[in-house]
RNA sequence: CGGGGACUAGUUCAUCGGUAGAACGCCCGCUUUGGGAGCGGGAAGCACAGGGUUCAAUUCCCUGGUCCCCGACCA
């Protein structure tokens, strides 16, 4: 990609009424825009980033077995009537109607149960129809009270559910740590960090695991116990000690960026998603819930890689792989040779902007890797890592060898 | 949903009862290229909306809207 023909272009200042780090950040890079509170565009290098986020989770559950789909955002209101959630999820939101005769019969998911379940019982008939793993990535509306935080907690925002059927409830537990494993994959190829965190389940569950990146910017409060390394939300925690173990407890704020809930059977219930078993018997099916807030993801990583002057990518989810910073008019070369190689690069092609606006922009942006090419370094590439601050001088060669 | 703050050029902000200013950005010209360069010229505004007070309101008051922060909330 030529920088030159990039939309948009960096801002200096701060947007006002960018107040947390990962929307300064991402607004003045060009990443996203907010349109209103909790509503964002991703811009073109914004939407790359989500992209690479949403690779790395389909690829883990699609080990898993875990089959995708798309279901729609436009829900039918009467089946948010059946689960009694019409009136019980304050964050609903309901759609007026262009018609007379459309108002209050329509509502914009804030997850999939009411349209997942209806679905399944119209086809699943028989144990052998079962176990079943379903999953979307889409985007989720949330009437939140208070959107805040920039990508942290969105009205409108792109998220990852996984929904897992089965026959049993041994069976469901055993999927339940099948996906478990797969967010520890996907949280350590994504590079944040994140502690698996017992939870109260809300309604439906009696217990949750949460998956928290820990970092001073978060929301929510953990405790975390310093023998076992297991971690707790606040909710559940009454004292100072672990309830497992009875040991010191430390206090860490952390952002939710996922969360694993066993269903069991009460939506599977109220929609009559039932089996016939091996004996004939019928049998209401026990299910799972797991999401993954893809677009929070993206503003929690910004949150915990940064610097004071911009965004340091982790290499699985940067935008691009390289940042070519031509000065005197030099770097198409290398720049077309590095896409020769299939390397994902940005060319800093600007002419008349100042070396130092290009660097600028270079640390702003937070490409892994930036390569500068200018009279001065003749046939070798000077490169540096976001992360770092030396520079080397390489071969095109030894380039490619870094950051392939 | 309670409390606080903000709303003025494309953007970030100044101004302040007497019809508006800077920086950045943008356009033109020249110059310039290793850490957000320089000079000259230019375009750019219903001061969030409505109501009130006043000879006069962007400025003071009221109502509403929007955004941000703190709290409540977060199946």
């Amino acid at each position: 990609m030529l920088y030159s023909k990039l939309f948009p272009k960096t801002l200096k200042q701060i947007p006002s009424g960018a107040e947390s780090v990962n929307h300064e950040l991402l607004a003045r890079a060009g990443f996203i825009h907010q349109e209103m509170a909790g509503v964002y565009t991703y811009l073109p290098l914004g939407w790359k980033v989500l992209d690479k986020i949403s690779d790395i989770v389909r690829d883990e559950m699609n080990a898993i077995g875990g089959q995708e789909m798309l279901m729609p955002a436009l829900h039918p209101a009467s089946n948010w009537a059946k689960t009694g959630r019409l009136k019980t999820f304050d964050a609903l939101f309901k759609v007026e109607g262009a018609a007379e005769t459309d108002k209050g019969k329509t509502v914009l998911g804030p997850t999939h149960e009411e349209i997942i379940y209806p679905l399944l019982a119209e086809y699943i008939k028989s144990y052998k129809d079962l176990p079943l793993y379903l999953y979307q990535i889409q985007v989720k509306f949330r009437n939140e009270p208070r959107a805040k935080a920039g990508l942290l907690r969105g009205r409108e925002f792109l998220m990852k559910d996984l929904y897992s059927f089965h026959t049993s409830d041994e069976d469901r537990n055993e999927y339940y740590e099948k996906v478990r494993d797969a967010y520890f994959k996907i949280f350590k190829r994504i590079g944040i960090p994140a502690v698996k965190t017992k939870a109260s389940g809300g309604t439906f569950s009696d217990l949750s695991e949460e998956f928290q990146t820990l970092t001073p910017s978060g929301e929510d409060t953990v405790f975390i116990c310093s023998k076992e390394g297991t971690a707790f939300n606040k909710e559940i925690i009454e004292g100072a000690k672990c309830p497992d173990c009875g040991s010191e407890l430390k206090e860490e704020k952390a952002i939710e960026v996922g969360n694993i809930f066993p269903l069991k059977r009460a939506y599977a219930e109220v929609f009559n998603l039932s089996f016939t078993d091996e004996k004939g018997e019928k049998k209401i099916v026990s299910a799972g819930c797991y999401g993954l807030g893809i677009s929070r993801v993206m503003g929690a990583v910004v949150e915990v890689f940064h610097d004071e002057k911009g965004i340091v990518w982790p290499v699985t989810v940067a935008p691009y792989q390289v940042h070519i910073v031509g000065l005197d008019g030099e770097g198409e070369k290398i720049y077309k040779l590095l896409l020769a190689e299939r390397v994902e690069v940005l060319f800093d092609d600007r002419i008349g902007v100042s070396a130092g606006a290009k660097f600028a922009d270079a640390d702003l942006l937070g490409i892994p890797y930036r390569v500068v090419v200018s009279r001065k370094t003749r046939d070798k590439l000077e490169i540096k890592k976001r992360s770092e601050k030396e520079t080397k001088f390489v071969t095109l060669e030894q380039l490619l060898e870094v950051v392939k």
